[in-house]
RNA sequence: GCGGAAGUAGCUCAAUUGGUAGAGCUCCAGCCUUCCAAGCUGGAGGUUGCGGGUUCGAGACCCGUCUUCCGCUCCA
């Protein structure tokens, strides 16, 4: 292909336009950033994909069921879930360099340089003494009490500045440190300011009884604060996962790369609980299951790799990433966790209520271990189009563009076409249609040449054309031709139904799995 | 928030040193009846992002403003 990867990447947003997958939200009102619609293609190709992830998660797997939990939830369920904080981070920016950087990890890092100082006196002294005892080296030495110092002071001063929200505080922090930016080794800081990554809204019609409660920025809390209900009322058994899809906004400084980062989006999320201690197995059979879901689509093997974490967050064990080779390059599309039992304990603790399960073969209680596999369905329909748009060479030289869209997942499965508008053929096409519209998604074409409607649905990605022509009269048979190799063969119009069943039904895709 | 780019018809783009907005495609109606986007006729569609200024006259020049796009930060 000899288009250049960034205009490869504008040609495909330009053609979610022109063909109905995906609009700028509020667009005649001059859009709104990082906010996407998404249109009549759109909106069926998402909902086959979120179809073909529920049905795979769910409906094969015995040990998992779907919820669904709102979107508002109650304002202690983000405190417990670290978001409150964690998603408050207190930015700076370097005037000189003209980098922004978060002021808690300009701090933490000159905390770690410290820290760094007092193992290298640790180091120097463990050399020169025998029978060297370092917990008390550490806590006599006195160039090291000095270190120590520091650090607790800094530490002190941060903690309390950041519980009061006095970022001024901050920044004289990062002064007097004399921290400086690592790219323009000045100190010339602007003020800390603080982004709000969760949104948040306010419950009550009255304003002054209104509480202030958050739109989620992740729909995992849902399933943690229900999965003592959904075990008890299913009575599940370890282990066993609990899916949902939904949406989940974040507050982000900005977004870009069309619908790859959005404020708004939506994820599709399996909490997995397994007993303590079995976390890594079911974490790497959940890798290859998620992978072999991924590769099912038939983009392309080479499209997807996974990427190790190797810094782990607070509250997970193991973390990898399911990465697909966007235009744009390889970039996160899943996540699997072993989140450890961080969450619910948590919860417990925030609560104020026990969420364990009784172990009958153990005789015990225990906080279950969760493994998490999180998709986000705006990146898997990202993914699905980009890899199937085509700018095609054809043979006589002209060019066609294509999409090869998964045929389960396409918006429209066949489309119906009279070869001229006249002779009794567009009553034929319409009968066929109504025998076939209540298994598959149809469209009905009667305008312009036929071969302009073949690209025409090229373009929109379905994948066979059904053409009533004067044969179709006489002998009942009609031509069916296909998106992909835009070959056609003539099939009985009472066989329709048989021929195009395994080729687009989302069961065909399924049964690879 | 900072830096850069850009806003003219549904889309892609024109409009000379400032002289009252035009083409192709799309769309709609009709003709033609044809198996791979290209036939014919007619038609619709714009307060040039918005507001102000300079000027006899602004799509163009100046100021402001809004929005989008790209980069920095964050992230599924």
């Amino acid at each position: 292909m000899s288009v250049k990867p960034e205009d490869f990447f504008k040609n495909i947003i330009s053609h979610c336009k022109e063909y109905g997958y995906i609009f700028q939200s509020s667009e005649i009102y001059d859009g709104l950033s990082a906010v996407y619609d998404y249109g009549q293609n759109g909106a069926e190709l998402k909902k086959n994909i979120r179809e073909y992830w529920w049905k795979a998660m769910v409906q094969l797997n015995e040990n998992i069921v779907g919820i669904d939990a709102a979107i508002f939830m109650h304002p202690t369920v983000w405190k417990a879930s670290g978001h409150v904080d964690a998603f408050n981070d207190p930015l700076i920016d370097n005037k000189d360099s003209k980098k922004r950087y978060r002021a808690d990890v300009l701090i933490e890092e000159h905390v770690a340089k410290i820290e760094d100082k007092i193992n290298k006196e640790v180091e120097k002294a463990a050399k020169r003494f025998e029978n060297f005892d370092a917990a008390m080296f550490k806590s006599t030495n006195a160039r090291v009490l000095e270190y120590q110092k520091k650090i607790d002071d800094i530490n002190t001063r941060f903690k309390t500045a950041l519980n009061e929200n006095k970022l001024d505080e901050v920044r004289q922090i990062i002064i007097d440190c004399e921290i400086v930016c690592p790219i323009s080794g000045s100190r010339n800081w602007t003020e800390v300011r603080q982004f709000n990554l969760m949104f948040s809204t306010a419950m009550g019609s009255v304003s002054e009884d209104a509480s202030t409660i958050y739109l989620r920025p992740e729909t995992a809390q849902g399933i943690f604060v229900n999965y003592l209900n959904v075990q008890k009322t299913g009575r599940m058994k370890l282990p066993f996962g609990i899916a949902q899809t939904g949406k989940a906004f974040r507050n982000e400084i900005v977004a870009r790369q069309f619908i790859f980062r959005m404020r708004e989006f939506e994820q599709m999320e399996m909490q997995f609980f397994v007993k303590p201690g079995t976390e890594m197995k079911h974490y790497e059979e959940w890798k290859q299951k998620r992978l072999a879901w991924h590769l099912s689509l038939g983009l392309g093997e080479n499209n997807y790799k996974f990427h190790d974490h190797l810094k782990l967050a607070h509250y997970a064990n193991a973390a990898c990433d399911i990465e697909f080779n966007f235009p744009f390059g390889f970039k996160e599309l899943e996540g699997i966790h072993s989140r450890t039992d961080f969450d619910l304990k948590q919860h417990e603790q925030f609560s104020g209520k026990k969420l364990q399960y009784f172990d009958i073969e153990q005789n015990e209680s225990y906080v279950p271990y969760v493994v998490e596999t999180s998709v986000g369905l705006d990146r898997l329909f990202l993914s699905i189009l980009s890899a199937s748009y085509k700018e095609e060479q054809l043979e006589n030289g002209e060019t066609r563009v294509v999409l090869n869209l998964p045929p389960a997942l396409a918006p429209i499965k066949i489309a119906i076409f009279p070869l001229v508008k006249k002779d009794g053929l567009p009553n034929l096409a319409e009968s066929i249609m109504n025998d076939l519209k209540f298994d598959y998604a149809l469209s009905y074409d009667e305008k312009d040449t036929v071969g302009k409607r073949y690209r025409r649905h090229d373009a929109i990605g379905t994948p066979y054309c059904i053409t009533v022509d004067h044969q179709s009269l006489e002998d009942k048979t009609v031509t069916v031709r296909s998106r992909d190799t835009m070959q056609q063969e003539r099939i009985s119009i009472d066989k329709l139904f048989t021929y195009f069943e395994d080729k687009v039904s989302m069961k065909s895709l399924l049964k690879k799995l």
